[in-house]
DNA sequence: CCTTGCGGTGGAAGCGCTTCCATGGGTGGG
DNA sequence: CCCACCCATGGAAGCGCTTCCACCGCAAGG
C-alpha cells in the first residue's frame, strides 16, 4: 500500500516496473484516489480561494470577477481541487488571515488588491498567494500588459490622424491604471500634445459623465481612450446623445475587449485583456507551488472596429 | 472529542449546556474544523461541480456560465467547500459517470442539459445532481419562469399598441425555449395575431440575421421579442443599420437583463433572469441534501427601457 | 569472500474528523 | 421506593491516504 502510494505520486521513489504494475492494477480495479484523504494526510488544501475586495454580492455581477472565477475553476478541476469565491474588506487582516490559516485552502488568488492590503497577508502564507491585476513585490502577480496595450491604442489613434486625445482612467489606486497612465503620458508627450485626463472607475455611468465633461472642458477633443470597455461604451452613448459623430468627429477606443464591445453601434475599437490566460497562469503557479517572478504581463492585442 | 464533534454538528445530539461550553472552548482555542478530515470521515464530497455541455473552453466566455459558476462558488464558500467547472459532451455517460463516482464531488450542477443527457446520470447519483435551466423529472431543476416573463413582455408590447410581434427563439431543445414558445403562442393567439417565429441561438450574430429575415418575410412587423439580450441587441443593430426607427417603427425587447442591456442605444427593454438566486437555490439543495420539487421557477421582472 | 552502502519495499503510525457502541446518571411509571 | 428506560457522554474504531522507519537484497569496494 505504501508502494502503491509512491508509485502513484510523481515524486515518490519507486522502480519503473512497480510503477507500471501499480498503474495496471489501478486501472483494472477502477481505482481513483480520494482527494480528501490525500489532503488530510498531506495537510494541503483541497481548494483555491478567489478573493475580491469589497463587501457585497455585487462582485457576482462583475464580468471580470466572473471570468477569473470561471477560469480558476477550470484549472482547478483538472487538478481535482475546488474553488471558492470570497469578497471581503481587503484591508482587514483578520478576515484574510482566517482564510490563509484555513488548512483547507491550498492557494489564494487576490483580485485587484491594494498594496497595503497585500501587506496584511501573513508572511507564512505568501507562498500560497498570488495576485491578479496588480504588480507587487510581496506576492507573485499577473496582469495584462496595459502599458503596451495603451501605447498600441494611442499609436493607432495618432496614425489615424487624432491629436487631441483625452483619456478616461480607472481607479487611481490600481496599478494597472498607473501603468496605463504612464504610457499615455509618454505617448502624448512624444506627440507633443498636452494630456487630457478624466478620472473614471470602469463603469458605463462614469464613462458617460466623463465624456460630457470632456466635451465641455476640451471641445476640440478628437479622440477618447477609456480604460475599460464599459466606460468607452458609456462615453459613446454620451457623444451620440450630444449629436457628435463617431468616429467622424471623435474617435473612441476602450480596453478589455468584453463581449459588449461588438454590440455597440458602431462596434467598439478596443484592445484585449486575456483574463483567462492570466488567471490560468496564476492558478497554475499556486497549484504547482512554483515560484513566479514578481510580475508577469500578458500581451494585449489591438482590435480595430468602427469607432476609430 | 466525540461530544465536541456532536456539539459542533447541527444534527448531533448534545445538551445545550455542552454545546455552549464547546463553542466557548472552540473560539478560545481558535479551533476551525478541517473540511478534508470531515469529508474523509463522512465520505462526502469536498466540492461541487458545475458541468456545462460542450467541448471547448468557449464556455469561459459565456456570461451565463460565468454567473452560475461565481454564484455557486459563493454559496460553496460559506459551506467550506469548493467548486469546479467542467465542460464535457453531456451525451457521454462515461465522462459524467466518472464525475459522479468521484468521492470528492459532493454535488453536481448541470447547466442546460438535454433530457437524454440527464438520463445518463447514474441512478445512484441522482440525489447529488441538480440542473439549471431545464425542467426535468429525473433530477430537481431550477430555472427562471420564462413563461411568465415572456407573457409579461408580450403584454407590455400589446399594451403599447404592438400587434404584429415576431419572436427570435433559443435552441429548440432547451426546455426554457419551449416554455417561452408556448407562452408566446398563447399570447399571440389571444391577441388574434398569427405567430412569427425565427429560430435563434442566444447570440448577437444570429439575432442580427434573424432581424433581417424578419424584415424581409414580414415587413409590417411592429415588435421583435428576442429570447436573450444578446440576440435582441443584434437585432437592434440590424434594424438601425437598415434605417428602421426603434422604437418608433419597431419595438424590441430581450430576455435576461444582462448588463449589456443598459448600454445599447437606446437602452434595451428586457425582463430579468435571476441566475444568482436560481443557482443559489440549486447549490443549497445539493449542499443541504434537501429534496427539491422537480422544477422550481424563479420570477422574472419586466424592465422597461427605451426600445419599446 | 565479507562488509558497506544504497535504492526499493512493506509495516505501521497518524492526519482530524464522525459514528457505533457501551456506559452512566437522570427521569417517570409501577 | 425501586426498576426500567432514555438521553447525554466518552472510548475506540476507522475513513483512505502519506510518510517515517526498519528491513532486505543487491552491487561495489576492501
Amino acid at each position: 500500500m505504501a508502494t502503491a502510494s509512491r508509485a502513484l505520486s510523481p515524486r515518490g521513489s519507486a522502480s519503473d516496473s512497480t510503477r507500471l504494475r501499480v498503474a495496471a492494477a489501478a486501472s483494472e480495479l477502477g481505482y481513483t484516489p480520494n482527494p480528501a484523504a490525500r489532503a488530510l494526510a498531506t495537510r494541503t488544501g483541497t481548494r483555491i480561494a478567489v478573493v475580491v475586495g469589497g463587501h457585497t454580492a455585487h462582485v457576482l455581477n462583475d464580468p471580470y470577477v466572473a471570468r477569473v472565477t470561471a477560469a480558476t475553476a477550470s484549472v482547478a478541476a483538472s487538478r481535482e481541487v475546488g474553488v471558492s469565491l470570497h469578497w471581503l474588506p481587503l484591508h482587514d487582516p483578520a478576515e484574510l488571515g482566517r482564510l490563509t490559516e484555513s488548512r483547507d485552502v491550498g492557494g489564494i488568488i487576490l483580485v485587484n488588491p491594494t498594496e497595503p492590503a497585500l501587506a496584511t497577508v501573513p508572511r507564512s502564507a505568501r507562498g500560497r498567494v498570488a495576485a491578479i491585476g496588480i504588480g507587487s513585490r510581496i506576492v507573485p502577480s499577473f496582469d495584462v500588459d496595459n502599458a503596451t496595450g495603451t501605447t498600441n491604442v494611442l499609436e493607432h489613434l495618432l496614425v489615424t490622424g487624432r491629436r487631441r486625445i483625452a483619456m478616461i482612467t480607472g481607479p487611481a489606486w490600481l496599478p494597472c491604471t498607473r501603468r496605463a497612465l504612464t504610457a499615455y503620458q509618454r505617448a502624448t508627450e512624444a506627440a507633443g500634445t498636452p494630456p487630457r485626463l478624466i478620472p473614471g472607475d470602469f463603469t458605463a455611468t462614469r464613462g458617460h459623465h466623463a465624456a460630457t465633461e470632456i466635451l465641455t472642458r476640451w471641445p476640440d477633443t478628437d479622440a477618447i481612450f477609456a480604460l475599460g470597455d464599459l466606460s468607452a461604451l458609456g462615453a459613446l452613448d454620451a457623444l451620440r446623445t450630444s449629436g457628435v459623430n463617431v468616429p467622424g468627429d471623435i474617435a473612441i477606443a476602450g480596453f478589455d475587449d468584453l463581449p459588449y464591445a461588438t454590440l455597440s453601434h458602431p462596434p467598439l475599437t478596443t484592445t484585449t485583456n486575456p483574463i483567462e490566460s492570466i488567471t490560468t497562469a496564476a492558478a497554475t503557479t499556486l497549484l504547482d507551488r512554483q515560484t513566479a517572478p514578481p510580475l508577469t504581463l500578458h500581451p494585449s492585442t489591438l482590435i480595430v472596429r468602427a469607432t476609430t
